[in-house]
DNA sequence: ATCATTTCATAAACTACTTCATTTTAATTG
DNA sequence: CAATTAAAATGAAGTAGTTTATGAAATGAT
């Protein structure tokens, strides 16, 4: 289990001794999904809180007439996970597909409680980057807000320039909450513009 | 300082002996605000975090059109911060201001650490509080999304009767993502439908 | 290579929402 | 309570984004 991009993610924020480290080898869990396969499926209940270790997801909605709104995509040091069904367990909206085959190392909650009290410096450290995801999540509805599509567009190809060569642009129009063919109109008009 | 709302809310959470009660008392500071007061103003370090004991604010933004954009709204019990400049100490690009006469207790951001310190359980107090801002705040990006104007309003008309009732309409507009006007004309066909 | 399927592009008709301009109503203030 | 200002309602015209439809290009399976 290539426990060693989390450990160093997590030591970005606090420091782990041997022995915790050790720790978190025995009580977290490996687990490997194929392209296509679910992490999580709307109606199910989010029983872990996953890093992604290699790979590519998106977390996303299907509301009542089908149609798939993306709230997030995760590649490589980030977190996928249903944050309210995890903290409540109860089930969740929202399903958590694989883009690429996947690695991920996963936080059971069933375990959490022990974690913390076996190393109560990860309180701070999941703090921390609940924190820093709540403040992209303002940036985001700021920007849903205050920018037309085209310049939502425009900055997320700037901030995240290794997603948008590695998914298919329909996503991204769904990431963006436009439809596809929008996105394309928009990416004509630029191609024009230089 | 009346810091009773606070320990109740937090003790929701997490348990406080006497002492731990008084060191808050003395560590935290109390502000009291005049309707229209500002507690953050845009380019402004956010230098606290703030519980309010009474009244009501709105966080919003405004664009380069001089358009504001209300980003969140807070009422007795709930927490008001651009999180985002707070943590990183960085300037903000959201205002906070007061709609009411309003009071607050501040938790400074130079104070932190040693309160952390003093009581480490609040490190889990504040993560339990944050990870329940993130999840709501991913329900309003899905809800942004896969919801028209209409469904918007009255979701938020349901989810806080309290709030319509006590800001004017056209700040609902804004809150909701859309024009007062628009906002007018849905009131106009919801009357006509009952 | 070839067939099937998924993805992307383009365009016309349509709709949810905005903008602008005016009037009515409600809230503040002297 | 009259006068002034702010908020809400209404309507006409405009626009950003959607829907539907069709064809081309890329990708994947055999």
């Amino acid at each position: 289990m290539n426990i060693t991009p989390l450990i160093t993610y997590i030591q970005n924020f606090i420091e782990l001794t041997e022995e915790e480290i050790a720790y978190l080898k025995d009580n977290l869990r490996s687990r490997k999904y194929l392209k296509g396969q679910f992490v999580l499926q709307q109606g199910d209940v989010c029983t872990s809180s996953s890093f992604i270790i290699k790979g590519c997801t998106k977390m996303f909605y299907v509301d009542d007439d089908g149609q798939e709104h993306i709230i997030m995509l995760g590649i490589e040091d980030w977190w996928v996970s249903d944050i309210g069904s995890f903290i409540n367990q109860t089930p969740s909206d929202f399903n958590i597909q694989c883009l690429e085959d996947t690695e991920l190392i996963q936080f059971p909650f069933s375990k959490m409680e022990d974690i913390y009290a076996k190393i109560p410096k990860l309180e701070r450290f999941f703090r921390k980057i609940v924190e820093r995801g709540l403040a992209a999540t303002q940036r985001r509805i700021l920007r849903n807000f205050s920018l037309n599509a085209k310049e939502r567009y425009l900055i997320f190809r700037e901030s995240y320039p290794s997603i948008e060569q590695r998914i298919p642009q329909y996503m991204i129009a769904s990431y963006l909450g436009i439809t596809k063919e929008f996105l394309s109109k928009i990416k004509g008009q630029l191609a024009q513009e230089n």
